[in-house]
DNA sequence: ACAGCGATTGACT
DNA sequence: GTCAATCGCTGTA
């Protein structure tokens, strides 16, 4: 099917309409976690739009996290984490990835939501050139993955999730029943105690396998 | 100034 | 299954 400028536009402002507001965001980190469980994020590159569906996250808070970035103290580094909620909160891991937060709590209280894995569902040939791969299931199911999918890194920390139109997130325009699963979060050797990674059932985590 | 290391990935046995 | 790559941030001196 073909679809005219006029048509795309239009699209994208019903797009927008669904996008999640700030007071999704300013809310207690576990709860912004799970609902953010097949909402969609949406990448708009100079070579096209790719739009996201995400399917797995974990949470991160503050002094009660001996996992988070925040758990000491303010930094330069997670200086974002201890903003207002809604924006994006970008690290470099590794020397090599790039990993996408989005901002939760109210200011002060820092927060973060990691997403972990997304399938992609609109621009799969932009996002497989970004990746150098092929690979459909190797695409973007790890938090480095995604990030280099989506054409997402340093430049975009710090974006304001809830007034870009170059990276933003929105509800789906059909709702759906999401079954939510549990685990302990990946690659942290403190704070294991805590369940704060949350994926969706029907494909089991998707990262990490 | 500098050593240690990480919310990972891809290549290889 | 194992393991090296790679670099900016952080804590310590």
């Amino acid at each position: 099917m073909t679809i005219s400028p006029a048509e795309t536009a239009t699209l994208l402002d019903s797009i927008l309409q669904q996008r999640l507001s700030a007071s999704f965001y300013n809310r207690n980190t576990l709860t912004v976690a799970k609902e953010l469980l097949g909402k969609l994020l949406v990448s708009r590159t100079r070579d096209g739009d790719i739009v996201a569906r995400i399917t797995e996250v974990e949470a991160y808070r503050g002094s009660d996290d001996p996992a988070s970035h925040a758990y000491k103290k303010q930094t330069p580094r997670n200086r974002l984490m201890f903003g207002p909620a809604g924006f994006a909160y970008i690290y470099f891991v590794y020397g090599n990835h790039y990993c996408l937060n989005v901002t939760t709590e109210k200011e002060g209280s820092p927060g973060a939501v990691l997403i972990r894995s997304v399938d992609i569902v609109e621009g799969i040939k932009l996002a497989q050139r970004n990746r150098t791969t092929r690979s459909i299931r190797n695409l973007s199911n790890g938090p480095g993955k995604l990030t280099q999918a989506l054409r997402i890194g340093k430049r975009q920390n710090g974006l304001d999730l809830v007034k870009s139109t170059d990276l933003f997130i929105c509800s789906p325009l059909r709702r759906e029943h999401l079954e939510i699963a549990v685990s302990t979060r990946v690659g942290v050797r403190s704070g294991c105690d805590k369940l704060w990674r949350f994926y969706l059932k029907k494909n089991e985590p998707m990262s990490n396998s």
